[in-house]
RNA sequence: GCCGAAGUAGCUCAGCUGGUAGAGCAGCUGAUUUGUAAUCAGCAGGUCGGGGGUUCGAGCCCCUUCUUCGGCUCCA
């Protein structure tokens, strides 16, 4: 017999051997039904694999994400069933499951999948389901596996398989459908009752673009044709949010193919909203001890080939403008830092000045590929609420710390909750891609390090995610439909200083290199709006939105009442604009509840009498009449809770 | 840049096997003077992304180019 410790701590015995599916099935049938996987001491692991030993068990089914995750994986399984049945000789790359689904890299020779051919895959797919084909583990030597995926006659596979320990491969067979896997996968098909292949794409083999093209099927499924009905109704739902959508509806910005791709027109609301959170960001960088400088848009070469930039970028960025007698080469600024570098160096620093933290809303300019541009998240000219501290190393780290602090309390006035911080490093592979001592990259990596444990971060390594000169935290938030984007950034740099020489006088009258922390709270502006509009669904805090009370008159005959409230309004401050159109009451509601202003104020006969208004909320509705002034104080409270 | 999809009025979209370009909203003009999510009528609005081609005839078919969308790769 063997101790099973279930998830709530009780402890069971069951005959050695025994499997999920057993354990299951002696708890409730009902459950057994559902059981997709387990996760025996910590390992995720088919249902009915025999345990062996004492463990620690949890069943898992479609509630839990691991669960989810064994489903969608026997599903790209059932997938490749389905197109080798249409397409015999196709090759398969990987098939793994994803947050939201699964794909699979496949090959389908010359023939060319298009996403017509989605609605007959899905049909197969659903009819083997039916069959309720057991999903059956087989153990295998390397040599077999070679020796079937030769007389396949699939590359990827043999490729795949090279990179294996022998003993330590499985086949696992569905149908008529053998694939190499190590699973673990769920007891059969039949409990996958509804598919949805949702996207077709190129992905480079290996992820390397030097590489064959495969194609990339995207799918999901569920248990319940329900399930898929709610998760389709849910992706509509999120496309609503959709910053380039809002964008337009709520005239925040635009593009023109006039003025090229990847650069945003920020039309008047929007540039109310990004000019707020400028203020916003300038008064909390001046309390912060921040220095305000300007610099120009563009550097000569010379700059870059010092800050190392060129080399790394100068082939793939915007070409050098030159001047027309003297041929000198300048490039569009793709960074601050280097420009900033020479501020530092305009005077001679002591270690009495440090910190200096030069503080700028820089527009740079980045080319980016054409196919990686992205409504106001990726485009090719943005601006950062960029600064750049100069401590000692002494004081790296309640720097470090007090730059936290700022951006944490950015994402608290703009409702982030949800974000992730990254601990972005160097690729320990690959330090040919990066500038600088391996003792600098150390000392910057602890300092991040140090830094976000301090602060208590909730964070995660990424290795390779590092800027070429310095590793980075970046703060990471999802968009509405799940991407995830770079937000606020802080990176600690060792190397820039000594590539520009700077340096400062010490207590000891040598000469000494300071350390350069990079960070940005927004980012960039343009994709921190876009966030913000999707995060928000169009509905900006009070402080920030645009327009924050639309005067309704009844009709015309109280125009000039709804004026007077207008202009007392605006005397505190307070962004508000009559509607005087000729339309009904209704029609003017409609307008202004599409238009996400936060408060209607409807003004007719009984208003103008009492020098009153009736006050209507946005999506909530009527909250009654009050005075004028009584109206304002309350604006101004919510603005302040919302600042607080 | 690569793979796939798409581009029709300011916006959202319709337009059959190739046969005279449509609707709603927005806009303009007029009527209406309105009490919490659309008052009515009229008018105007288009090189069907651009360029080539096939055809008696192209929004529709073919080629090419630009842009956008979904991914890949990249992201100082």
């Amino acid at each position: 017999m063997i101790n099973i410790t279930l998830p709530d701590g009780q402890v069971k015995q069951y005959p050695k051997g025994t499997t999920a599916m057993d354990i299951a099935k002696s708890i409730s049938e009902g459950l057994a039904r559902n059981v997709l996987s387990a996760k025996v001491n910590g390992e995720v692991v088919d249902a009915n694999l025999p345990i062996e030993t004492d463990a620690t068990f949890t069943l898992l089914t479609f509630n839990d994400a691991q669960g989810k995750e064994t489903m969608w994986h026997s599903t790209a399984h059932l997938m490749a069933e389905a197109l080798e049945f249409y397409y015999p000789g196709v090759k398969f790359w990987v098939g793994p499951p994803l947050e939201n689904g699964f794909y699979y890299d496949v090959d389908c020779g010359t023939y060319v999948l298009s996403t017509d051919d989605f609605k007959k895959i899905e049909d197969k797919m659903l009819e083997l389901a039916r069959q309720n084909n057991p999903y059956l583990r087989k153990a295998i030597s390397k040599t077999d596996g070679i020796k079937y995926f030769t007389e396949k006659g699939d590359e990827y596979k043999l490729d795949l398989l090279q990179n294996l320990e022998d003993g330590n491969i499985t086949l696992y067979t569905q149908g008529n459908f053998t694939d190499l896997c190590r699973g673990p996968h769920i007891p059969h098909t039949g409990l996958i009752k509804a598919v949805k292949l949702t996207a077709l794409a190129g992905a480079y083999w290996k992820g390397d673009e030097k590489n064959k093209q495969l194609t990339r099927i995207y799918g999901i499924s569920f248990p319940k044709q329900k399930d898929l009905d709610e998760y389709l109704k849910m992706l509509e739902e999120a496309k609503k949010r959709d910053h380039r959508k809002l964008g337009k509806e709520l005239e925040l910005f635009t593009f023109s193919e006039k003025v090229g791709m990847g650069l945003p027109l920020w039309l008047p609301k929007g540039t109310a909203v990004r000019e707020r959170l400028e203020q916003f960001m300038r008064k909390a960088q001046v309390q912060a001890g921040y220095l305000p400088v300007v610099t120009p848009h563009i550097g000569n070469k010379n700059l870059y080939i010092t800050s190392g930039h060129y080399e790394k970028y100068g082939k793939d960025s915007f070409q050098p403008i030159k001047t027309p007698h003297e041929g000198e080469e300048f490039f569009l600024k793709p960074m601050n830092c280097p420009h900033h570098c020479e501020i530092y160096k305009a005077s001679p620093k002591s270690y009495k000045d440090l910190p200096v933290r030069y503080a700028e809303f820089g527009t740079v300019y980045r080319y980016e590929m054409a196919g990686e541009l992205h409504g106001l998240t990726r485009v090719r000219g943005f601006t950062q609420d960029d600064a750049h501290l100069f401590c000692r190393p002494d004081q790296v780290k309640e720097e470090f710390c007090k730059v936290i602090d700022l951006v944490l309390y950015v994402f608290k006035a703009l409702n982030f909750t949800d974000y992730v911080a990254q601990i972005s490093l160097r690729d320990p592979e690959n330090k040919a891609k990066y500038i600088g001592s391996d003792e600098n990259w150390q000392l910057a990596e602890q300092a991040i390090i140090e830094s976000a444990n301090e602060k208590g971060l909730k964070t995660f390594v990424e290795l390779g995610e590092a800027a070429f000169y310095g590793p980075k935290l970046d703060f990471m938030v999802k968009d509405a439909l799940g991407r995830k984007w770079q937000l606020g950034t802080i990176q600690v740099d060792y190397n820039l200083p000594a590539r520009f020489e700077l340096e400062y006088t010490g207590s000891d009258n040598q000469k000494h290199r300071p350390v350069m922390i990079h960070r940005a709270p927004f980012g960039s502006l343009e994709r921190f709006v876009a966030v913000l509009i999707e995060h928000c669904a169009g509905n900006f805090p009070l402080w920030l939105t645009p327009e924050q009370v639309y005067v309704l008159p009844i009709s015309d005959k109280y125009n000039d009442y709804a004026k007077k409230v207008c202009q007392l309004l605006n005397n505190y401050d307070i962004r508000a604009l009559v509607d005087e159109r000729n339309e009904k009451i209704g029609k003017k509601i409609r307008d202004t509840e599409l238009k996400k202003i936060p408060f209607m104020l409807v003004v007719g006969e009984k208003e103008m009498t009492d020098n009153a208004v009736a006050v209507r909320k946005h999506s909530e509705g009527d909250k009654g009449t009050m005075t004028i002034e009584a109206f304002a104080e309350l604006i101004k409270q919510e603005i302040n809770g919302q600042l607080a």
